[in-house]
RNA sequence: GUGGAUGUAGCUCAGUUGGUUAGAGCACUAGAUUGUGGUUCUAGGGGUCGCCGGUUCAAAUCCGGUCUUCCACC
């Protein structure tokens, strides 16, 4: 089990800095984790990824490697470490979410989910049992629990009849946990999800459930699916306000930089987000200046470097007229190099969030950021 | 030279029993995207319908002329 160590908790806000230990080393939190879908980050090379954007931790995605390349191929490789050259942490979703937002057909059971591939449409059930087993066979240091990820809108019978079967799914997921060994010699941890829509008693209830079963880190699901930030919010604060201040916090799936520095302020400590990645694709650029559509005929003849208080070293390698004719020509090299920016930004602000915490000065350094990263360029 | 075809948005093309401010796809200009299907969606700008003339209440559409491009034949 994932060592967890509190470094800092800031004194104006439920901000805290910590550090955690897993058998592919450690992570400083709090942190942004790069996805990491089908065993490779789109676009970034692994040692770009550790040297460049300083990525301590990436994500891999259950329902993903599962249908491709499959658990034959992944074991006979010797788990998803070895098969990408990616020797650092790796968590994996369990494909609760993707179940729910890719799968063209689905029926919901108790038993589990039946799902047709989006792929070849050909069909497979996911049970919380089966979704260990094949985590375990992935090997990632960090996996997930298989939860329904409720839509938004969701009216509260849903969200209450879901959040029964995520908990009872939950409970499933750690016996067989319990039951079972990690494959490669090194250990993994299970975080249990949280949901409960956007109903304050429903999520009350199941941050209790969720810390009652005393797991390395717990994480918060359902979120950021469409809903309004101030409910997005509500939850987060109300939920960690309940779970252990001892374990990680994981709020998935988010987010904007705003949203990212809020929910640290909130108390939590982990982050995932595919924004960075797919936004660069198309151009979307985040600065600590705010954010730049490098698209937009503005930058046609701007020969100034990308960002030139970048991090990273594409910042002032190129130009802005160069990376907006990379985009529109769908250069491969265009998606390269806005990945490795925004990722470089991505963990450049939450290794400055945790500076500032360690510094006692998070709360005012976040309120300024805020508003400059909400300014367009 | 003769015969046939062609010309409508930047590109490829729809659009005739003549009938409001002429359309589509792509491209372009913007916006969206939150546990990634290298995605998808939304909005916008842009055309004296080759040119000149005629018929008609009304012409991208019918008629005459002219030019462009292409094909075939001589």
């Amino acid at each position: 089990m994932l060592k967890f160590e509190l470094s800092a908790q800031d004194k104006n806000s439920s901000a805290r800095a910590g550090e955690i230990q897993t058998d592919h080393g450690k992570i400083e939190t709090p942190i942004f984790m790069p996805v990491g879908t089908a065993g490779a980050v789109k676009a970034v090379h692994m040692p770009e990824l550790k040297t460049d954007t300083k990525a301590q931790i990436i994500l891999g995605n259950t329902y993903h490697l599962y249908l491709r390349p499959g658990l034959e191929v992944i074991s006979h490789a010797g788990g998803l470490h070895k098969f990408t050259s990616w020797d650092g942490p790796i968590l994996t979703d369990s494909g609760g979410y993707q179940v729910y937002s890719l799968a063209n057909t689905r029926k919901l059971t108790e038993q589990g989910v039946i799902f047709n591939s989006h792929i070849d449409g050909s069909k497979h059930r996911f049970t919380p049992e089966f979704v260990i087993n094949i985590q375990r066979k992935i090997g990632a240091d960090i996996i997930m629990a298989f939860d329904e990820c409720t839509p938004y809108p969701c009216d509260y019978e849903y969200a209450k009849k879901s959040l029964d079967l995520t908990h009872a799914w939950l409970d499933r997921c750690l016996y067989q946990f319990d039951n079972s060994g990690a494959l490669y010699g090194f250990e993994q941890s299970l975080f249990p999800i949280v949901q409960g829509s956007v109903y304050k008693d429903l999520r009350v209830k199941s941050a209790e459930y969720i810390a009652s079963k005393n797991a390395a880190g717990n994480a918060i699901g359902g979120l950021s699916v469409g809903e309004p930030h101030v409910d997005m919010y509500e939850m987060t604060e109300l939920v960690c306000s309940i779970l252990p201040k001892d374990k990680p916090r994981y709020l998935m799936g988010v987010g904007t930089p705003a949203n990212i520095l809020e929910s640290i302020a909130l108390g939590i400590d982990m982050f995932d987000c595919v924004m960075p990645t797919r936004n660069a694709r198309h151009g979307l650029l985040y600065t600590s200046k705010g954010i730049m559509n490098i698209k937009n005929e503005k930058w046609k003849n701007d020969y100034s470097p990308i960002d030139e208080n970048g991090n990273s070293y594409v910042d002032t390698q190129y130009s802005k007229a160069y990376l907006r004719h990379l985009i529109h020509s769908q250069e491969m090299l265009g998606s390269m190099i806005a990945s490795l920016h925004n990722l470089a930004f991505y963990l450049w602000l939450v290794k400055e969030a945790r500076n500032k915490i360690l510094s006692g000065e998070f709360l005012p350094w976040k309120e300024k950021m805020v508003k400059k990263l909400a300014e367009r360029l």
